[in-house]
DNA sequence: TGCAAAATGGAGTGTCAACTACAAAAAGTG
DNA sequence: CACTTTTTGTAGTTGACACTCCATTTTGCA
């Protein structure tokens, strides 16, 4: 076993397994929940065996730090691009239909990835639950940075503060995809967006 | 063993313990969540042996069935007789520091029982997900109701709907509730109600 | 007061899921 | 081409946890 810097190094073959491992434990626990899915459901997902999934990882609650990180990338990637451009009321629909979207591809099953695994983690693996609240972060972050250009542009008052409503924004998405995907029905997210929306017309210059 | 209408019915004792079962229960999954919390903790935090809890209730999703109803009934009845008289911005600032003194009277561990149980439950017990749907249901109903009442008094206009704003209201109590318990932090919670009252505002005649 | 039902104690059992041991195959590397 | 490391297969073991059995005590009630 060779390591840089502390890291173990894996071949590209390797790699290729280690990442399978996550993306079938991601999707499992994402539409299972996190105690359905088993270590054995997940490696005849991923087409691997026991001993495989303890070379990559060492055991479960680091597979699961593993999912966090991929989810984190998953869904961060997937509202950056469209975040990264947010300066007008236009694309802050844009980015509303964008979620709805996201949630009905997968049925309204699982709710957000984030959320649902802070759920479930937050009171049982403390190092899952700070790398999920740096998740958070992160999205407010990127829509601090959304608003806050809007602000630049004219769009919205100058004297609110940006991140609070980054927050605000934040916590309606989380609790409407929550209540999606309780009541299997994207309507809950869709109007709790749109009421930040709403709220955020009203803060025009 | 006696039946009534199906039901099976329990001397006041027997009503006593399972009553201490649910309680004990709700407390563990609220404090661990629901994986971390096994029927053995809860024997033992309740003060009853293996044989006892069976006699109580037929397998783990019965008790979690009940766990769901106690926690509806502990939730909605922290929150009705506030919301039952909500006619005014100051009932509804009373109703905010309400849900973030509950938050930090249990240092933000847990967030909200029905949102972690509907987290937690919705992939893997219909059952519950349909009880759990059916709670939020009623809690958007009472502000709702409440909203309604504010509208009556001329404190809000009435050509928006209560009903979508009442979700909007609960999805950023969730949404903030989960945030704040992921961070440890109760300002989440508070900035997300704050936002959802400055948006209120903004809708008076 | 006697008898049936309810409540409880205590000591199990069975299963399943996390985890391990060990050896063989594959693949990089000098 | 040797030979070291990585990757993978197979067949376990272990422990925990949901659940059960049966006896005993307690309680309700006719």
């Amino acid at each position: 076993m060779t390591t840089t810097g502390g890291v173990r190094t894996f071949t590209a073959k390797g790699q290729a397994t280690r990442q399978r491992i996550i993306e079938a434990a991601s999707r499992l626990i994402l539409e299972q929940g996190l105690e359905a899915a088993t270590l054995e459901d997940i490696q005849a997902s991923a087409h691997v065996s026991a001993s495989q999934l303890y070379h990559y990882f060492s055991d479960k609650s680091e597979l699961l730090m593993a999912v966090v990180d991929h989810q984190t990338e998953a869904v961060l990637g997937a509202h950056r691009p469209i975040l990264e451009r947010l300066d007008s009321f236009e694309t802050l629909e844009e980015w509303r239909d964008m979620v709805v979207t996201m949630l009905e591809a997968q049925n309204c099953v699982g709710g957000c990835p984030l959320g649902s695994l802070a759920s479930g983690l937050a009171e049982s693996d403390a190092l899952a639950r700070r790398a999920l609240a740096d998740s958070f972060e992160q999205w407010q972050t990127l829509l601090r940075d959304g608003i806050a250009s809007m602000q630049r542009r004219g769009e919205l008052q100058t004297d609110v503060d940006a991140g609070q409503l980054a927050l605000a924004v934040l916590a309606g998405v989380q609790g409407g995809l929550l209540l999606s995907q309780t009541r299997r029905d994207s309507s809950s997210v869709r109007i709790a967006i749109d009421a930040s929306i709403a709220y955020l017309r009203t803060l025009r210059p």
